[in-house]
DNA sequence: ACAAAAGTGTTTGGAGTACACCCATGG
DNA sequence: CCATGGGTGTACTCCAAACACTTTTGT
């Protein structure tokens, strides 16, 4: 083979250099559920520049880990949760957006049942936040969580994701209570019965709640298949046109 | 105010140096229209390691310039057009997606109208490739494209973004054309008539097309005040649960 | 006259929405 | 018996889908 006058990747990486200069984080956005109000997992923010705010759990993504794992890593290293569900939603890469240097960030969300990790925050500056109250946040951290939250509204109407959020078994009140959280609007009961009935997630246990000061209602869990974890890309069907 | 084990950036940033190893890029799909098939601009691969295969168009963002304007100058510099449409999609950055080193990439897509630009690509490598005859590319760069056109599909279904693929004034039939294209598959013409009148997105210009071998269709255009060029972030409407 | 596409309407089914009453349990 | 939520059905409207004939123009 001749001269072609292409470059190999070798000479090409000499010929950038200049330009691996930019550092890559994930920022993950950990949503939990708790007395009926969506939560956000949040640390105080470690940097002098934004003292006595919150930021979201990150870290810069290592040389020789995938962008994709990166954020595993932080759920395991802060909650110590392995399998939980993870979305990535959208970069970040304005340049003053971080005041240590130009880092480009990918954002992520997740969604983990509280319950299940109590242990492992009790020691660091970490809090679970009311979604609803917060206001100002470190870095863009607000504008972060904001895209997440919308992105979440639009999954849960058409993907069985809201169950990583619960317990095994629940009941269809604390289903809608979960919704209500999430998309911040009040919902009909009977028509969100309807729905969620047509989209057969849900399996009947033929087991009633306990201890509640009232009617009991049946329990539910979600029909087995329905993985609950899973990443972004598994659009299996087809597009829904809509317009055939 | 005391020691209060905060780090200001600048100590941050020295002791996070190593990390900042890694290069950001953007790479664009770069969708057009002609001849009612979906086409996409590549370029040959001036790679070794890629030798013979297209690639995406796509630079290294540069450490002075917002991510989000990475694209647009990609866009300038290759087809001289400005204004383009332009949405991010999602990031690549498995370690080794890029034979140079580690690179993460931001893909967005654009759609352009092919006529308008017809004069900067004639002397570089640069080729409109029928998007449904594709097969192998560069890098990761099919992946990235299935994964903007499976975008680019849910994004027309709602939003009336097509318009920048087509000129000024269309028919219905071509709109139609360009809907089958975009979504691979047939449509019935009265449904989508219907359709697309409950959108509102059109007026008629009480013309009709010329030069066409058969009776003529009336044109239209796109209604000012939907602007055809937007960025992602502009939902202004509130969820449509259908759940409440 | 023929070819090619424009233009148009009806019917059916499914899903979203609004809305109100009785039931079961705990206190 | 009261409070709290559990559980259910109907009527209406809107939209998607399937489907066929007449009209207009150029050749």
């Amino acid at each position: 083979m001749q001269n072609t006058g292409l470059k190999t990747a070798a000479i090409e990486k000499i010929s950038h250099k200049e330009y691996f200069n930019i550092a890559v984080s994930v920022d993950c956005v950990i949503f939990g559920y708790e007395e009926k109000q969506l939560k956000v997992l949040l640390i105080k923010s470690d940097l002098k520049e934004f003292e006595g705010l919150w930021s979201l759990l990150g870290d810069l993504v290592t040389p020789n880990e995938n962008l994709d794992d990166a954020p595993y890593r932080v759920l395991l290293e802060r909650t110590g949760l392995k399998d939980v569900y993870l979305e990535q939603v959208h970069s970040f890469g304005d340049v003053h957006r971080h005041p240590s240097g130009r880092v480009v960030t990918i954002a992520y969300y997740s969604l983990v049942n509280i319950k299940s990790h109590k242990l492992n925050l009790t020691d660091n500056e970490l809090h679970w936040h009311n979604v609803a109250e917060l206001n100002s946040m470190a870095f863009d951290h607000k504008l972060i969580l904001d895209t997440c939250l919308q992105r979440l509204q639009e999954k849960v109407l058409e993907h069985p994701v809201v169950f990583n959020l619960l317990p095994e078994k629940f009941s269809l009140r604390e289903l809608q209570d979960l919704y209500q959280a999430i998309l911040g609007q009040e919902l009909d009961r009977r028509n969100f019965r309807k729905r969620i009935n047509l989209k057969n997630w849900l399996v009947d246990l033929n087991e009633m709640e306990e201890d509640v000061p009232h009617r009991p209602g049946k329990l539910y869990k979600l029909k087995s298949g329905l993985k609950k974890i899973s990443t972004d890309l598994n659009r299996s069907k087809p597009v829904k046109t809509h317009l055939v």
